[in-house]
DNA sequence: GATGAATGAGACTTCATTCAT
DNA sequence: AATGAATGAAGTCTCATTCAT
């Protein structure tokens, strides 16, 4: 009895307009208004499906750190030789083309401001940086066990994750990094200073 | 013959009180209201002294540039050696003691996020990043100089600016970064980039 | 055949939440949500049953009424000697203890409010006055015709009433009347009243 | 320099519009943008003199209060005799007539009811009403001091208090009290009470 | 009988800005 | 130079109610 619930569908549709809307004019612009209107939707059906817009925005870090994590699953799957999941990380992030979503760099940087402000969003930030660090030490890991040699890979799997933010920052914000470069960059950026920081 | 001006004081005022508002409780929170509390005066003060809060953010980015370049300027009459001037300009950013300011870290954050919408901002932030990749750049020609070897130096100095700007975003919001270890950090990175980017 | 109703039971069950809620909440707070939820329904559900908000109202005030008479009446029913009915009627309104209910209190007082604005509400709670007022009468007059003297009952039943109602209000919200010793105070000062306010 | 400031006498047209509001639609129609509308105000005027809603209602309740008390002062003034002083106290809370203001009499219920909900307004209510309890006790005592007799005066003046309130809830929302009687009926029963509540 | 979806109105509040002094 | 008054737009959210199943 009832009438069928279509709450996924629902929080999905708000969850993309509202990183539509993020990318495109900014988090602030990202009004619940704004949004209902992108999802073509009324605003008092936002707070039907989400209690809050804190809420909303939970959901969409949420769902960008799902849906990059399966793009470096994917371009896992087809990776080739040992650099190959190195180098899946790095174009799940950085790289364009297929399955790449422009949009989401934007709210990646919006999001990352906003987790300056404390609250539950810079926690689940945190956490999301935790998660990608781990997953980066693993594949560095392996990559390391092929050499039989130590390195310092927190470290390294810290600064490559900065790299990559940084490039994210810059390459939205600046023209000093050519667009569609920023993935070659990087890995070739990372595999030098995989070799390099080796310990003698 | 009127009373005298202090239009220049009273600016600084404005802009330093953003600064701390800004930093303390992210840009959303930086209303006019909330930097003419911070500051002590009126908000029809800062639209007397400021014709829009646009104007004030343009200053505030000028404020933050001048004092990164003069800090730039005074790390690196103290340095030392081949290496000196490069851990200048990464201290400028990164250090903390004598003359850091964490504040302005935030902000940078903050405008950095807001350069995404465009506008004067943008175009303002655009330009502080060209200059402070040429300065960078020099000060790394300088190095190869030295050496005698060529390098990609350009495309160094954007990696090492990323770098420096994914430890920005990274050591204020998540754990990965120990405090106060991101200029050691990042110094290190640099050398052995500059050391390795070695064309053959 | 269709389902058996249960009518009766899920209006008591809104009453009663409604009541619980008021009580602890306000007026104000009583939405149809905060309702449905203390009642564990949907407020579609209280839709299918009132058609109305104002008609769950309406019916709070009824209850209410009927649960102040089973009161009275079961509080008479053990009643001792002259003053007996009255007390009954004091208790029944103020005492704690058993069958007693706090939660009345606050209702009482909002839907008095409430009154002020007229309505069908206004109306019902009029008539409740009215009754139990022509109540109050009844007992005072069984009182005089032991003592064989004329008093003029209905104005000395209005003065009870008010006095009920104001130890409710005070009560409620002001430390001048300690908790348990209203209805001690309105039956003594009700006996004086009514042994003093004999016509010569 | 500076505009001069209006803050007394717009903050005075808020709070009166605010109690013609009140009694005249209730409580909850007492929005802000009903309230700016009765004063001939923008909402956003409404905020730039009180910082909350919640800020208007205390001071609807501290300008009842003084009105009260001017009242009883400016009654007093004119009262002869030995119960001139309570007689002024008690029309001064239900006297119809030159300086009566029926709206406060809605509102003191309204407030009554709010009350009831705690928080700054509560506590403001309960100081109230010790207030006015202070002042009649004390008004209770020089008549007892004539009479050179002890009574518990406190609770006599809680009872009358609770007798004045009662009138105010009864007189507003039922028939029993015919319009303008219950200053007369209160002041006979005070005085009954009061003669009657004699230690012998 | 029962429920989830959906809505339009309106609540309080904040904001950047302009005006009068 | 400086301030308080004033405003209109917009923000988030809640409410009572209706509709579809």
């Amino acid at each position: 009895m009832g009438r069928p619930s279509n709450q996924a569908q629902r929080r999905a549709q708000i969850v993309d307009a509202t990183i539509r809307v993020m990318a495109g004019a900014g988090f602030d612009a990202a009004s619940t208004s704004a949004i209902a209107g992108e999802a073509g939707l009324s605003t008092s059906l936002l707070h039907h499906h989400f209690s809050n817009k804190a809420a909303i925005l939970a959901a969409v870090l949420e769902a960008l750190a799902q849906r990059l994590l399966a793009r470096e699953e994917q371009l896992r799957a087809r990776a080739r030789g040992p650099w190959g999941p190195l180098n899946a990380f790095i174009d799940a992030h950085l790289a364009l083309g297929e399955g790449a979503s422009p949009e989401a760099l934007a709210c990646w940087i919006w999001i990352g401001a906003q987790a300056l402000k404390g609250g539950p969003l810079a926690e689940a930030y945190a956490r999301f940086n935790r998660e990608r660090h781990a997953r980066l030490v693993e594949i560095l890991r392996a990559l390391a066990r092929r050499g039989g040699r130590r390195h310092a890979l927190p470290s390294l799997a810290t600064d490559l994750i900065c790299l990559i933010e940084g490039h994210y920052q810059l390459a939205a914000t600046s023209d000093l990094i050519a667009p569609g470069s920023a993935a070659k960059r990087v890995k070739r950026s990372a595999r030098l200073l995989f070799e390099v920081g080796v310990s003698p």
